[in-house]
DNA sequence: AATCACATATATCAAATCGATATATAAGCT
DNA sequence: AGCTTATATATCGATTTGATATATGTGATT
């Protein structure tokens, strides 16, 4: 989802400013499923603001830089509704992890099982905090979006706990000693 | 996982060129889990060709445009092995899917009955690409990420099935009438 | 026979985005 | 006195995407 239609909707359910747009993605319903920097928030704002799909309200307060908050526009909801129904990205499961366990036989010896302890002890903590969003009042979209992500990750703790031996046997068992020299150009 | 680094670990299994490090990010045992285009693999094999990591030797082949077949050199290797134990960014699920599904109100009535739809087929195409995957003559990190895919690929097929109906009725009960008219900017 | 879609292969470029940094100020902790 | 955290905006280099261009061969469709 680009910049600019997740601040049309963050702004569909509150005023905010960037900085606040910002907190969202880190702390909000979707905070485990999507980024936003602030090298974006701010131009896309702007953006917005000079095509009429928000508006801009400084307000000055005593001894702090002026916010700026933003309302969305009548425009702005019917663009952001439009865009709702427009063909989907795939979903896409980007992982560090994973990559990291294909190579698990290159790693020096304990350090995929340490990976893995890390990687559980994360992946719980993901999971408190999403089961956290489900008891706020919340409404049926944002519960939805919690039970989707505490499905997930369990399913996944369960798998890592299940199935961690295999790699981790697999891992020490080979070729770990010394890359084998085989000169090049 | 940076494009430099990916490069060099696909080279690690296999001499490759450009265009079949990009065919095994769309069909490898990762491409559920990495992404990488032509505009971001072309430029890291000639800076890593400059840096001294891999090598190239190029084959002219009748009719065809010339090969370029990238090795990675004892350097590179150790390199990337140091790379893997650096510390990892978190795993991160990205989906446009959630995002709509947060603001299903806003929605035409039965378009989120279609996109849940969609949503399970995808996901059993998925789960069917990844199971494939785990026949094939393959590494014991190939195969535990492929158990992981599948594990939570089944994992939100079960959720979508058994709680779709709380989103579409929610979706279908609120405000999907008219954007209320109250004036801005 | 002509056309179309797809596969092999490299390469470039505008646009989007990230991650880091800079600028202010206040609160709270050590 | 100094450090970290929080509020707030803004910019900028570097990375990456997504689209496009250039060639050619094969197989399917019309």
């Amino acid at each position: 989802m680009d910049i600019r239609t997740l601040c049309l909707g963050v702004l569909t359910l509150k005023d905010s400013t960037g900085y606040e747009i910002k907190k969202m993605c880190e702390e909000g319903a979707l905070c485990h499923f999507l980024d936003a920097s602030f090298g974006s928030i701010y131009p896309a704002l702007s953006r917005l603001t000079e095509e009429g799909l928000v508006s801009c309200r400084e307000e000055s307060q005593p001894k702090r830089p002026a916010k700026k908050i933003y309302s969305i526009t009548q425009r702005g909801r019917e663009e952001f509704r439009e865009s709702l129904t427009k063909p989907l990205l795939e979903d896409k499961y980007r992982s560090d992890f994973l990559f990291v366990s294909l190579f698990a036989d290159l790693l020096p010896p304990g350090h995929m099982h340490e990976l893995i302890d890390n990687q559980i002890t994360w992946m719980k903590q993901q999971a408190e905090h999403m089961a956290e969003g489900i008891s706020d009042s919340n409404s049926a979209g944002a519960q939805f979006v919690s039970g989707f992500g505490q499905a997930s990750t369990k399913a996944i703790i369960q798998y890592l706990e299940k199935h961690r031996q295999s790699l981790e046997t697999a891992a020490t068992k080979t070729k770990n000693v010394k890359t084998p020299v085989k000169e090049d150009a």
